[in-house]
DNA sequence: CCTGAAAATGAAAATCGTTTTCAATATGCC
DNA sequence: GGCATATTGAAAACGATTTTCATTTTCAGG
């Protein structure tokens, strides 16, 4: 966990980034929380490790997380953008409670998921699919 | 298409709404509209039908569709809230371009999807899926 | 048809997450 | 160390959505 964190911090570096207190605490309240945070639980965990963390550098640094790949963006439906490592944590899905809210790690993917909620103790009612990527008009970037 | 909005209203009206000219041109204005557009398109093709109709109004009345079942929420992902008419429209999914943002409908679901969309001339490079319903600690609510 | 209680409307103000601005500070290659 | 440049933080700006509240409208009942 610590060495992931450094390896990721090395890989900012050389893309021209630089490394300062805020990001190694913001990559680090990321390593130690779980799947899909949202922006004010990021920060709480990152001042906790250092104190001198503005939430306006919160945001930025997890949008130069999400530039560099470390880390992705989580849409849930609600108000709040979560955040949560990247594609190294595997791509996986969400079970997200529609009474309580809370947010379910789901490793299977390709919709057998709705039997892999149920395994999950979680009863799916519901789900969201977005397919995303280039339409006939636009094509596939360069 | 004008039937169905009627029979719409009807249902609002039975369900102990009032119809209202300015809920009758939110209606109309989503029965014309395409797939997932948000509250500014709605307003301004409501606008259209019923020049009297504010954008408060038209939220308000999104709302209250929504709460009757008659229209849906669709995330997608950007910064606002899509809605379109209900699943009387039978459940779909959505082809995102990250290139322009147009949103194409898709009927097909279940995630051999990534070829449906290749066969809609769209190249799949990333999906969302999230599945809601209620977590084993909260259970089904009566 | 009137009437009145309750629901709906619109304009303006309030919220709230997020972004921008800008002056002060910190990083990392010489 | 020294400098060019990236980063930071506080405050202000933003933009979508919600709330407030006085006014208007709907519709059940008489
Ligand atoms: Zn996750
Ligand atoms: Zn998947
Ligand atoms: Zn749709
Ligand atoms: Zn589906």
């Amino acid at each position: 966990m610590p060495g992931r964190v450094d390896d990721m911090l090395d890989q900012l570096r050389s893309a021209g980034r630089r490394v300062t207190a805020q990001r190694r605490a913001v990559l680090q309240a990321l390593a130690r929380l779980g799947c899909a945070q949202d922006v004010e639980a990021i920060h709480a965990r990152a001042r906790r490790i250092h104190p001198r963390v503005g939430l306006v550098t919160v945001y930025r640094t997890l949008e130069a997380l999400v530039g560099e790949g470390v880390a992705q963006r989580v849409v849930l439906g609600d108000d709040r953008t979560r955040y949560e490592l990247g594609q190294e944590h595997g791509h996986h899905h969400h079970l997200v409670c529609l009474s309580c809210g809370s947010v379910q790690r789901l490793d299977e993917c390709h919709l057998e998921s709705k039997r892999a909620g149920r395994r999950h103790g979680f009863t799916v009612t519901a789900h969201r699919l977005e397919l995303l990527g280039y339409c006939a008009k636009c094509g596939v970037p360069a």
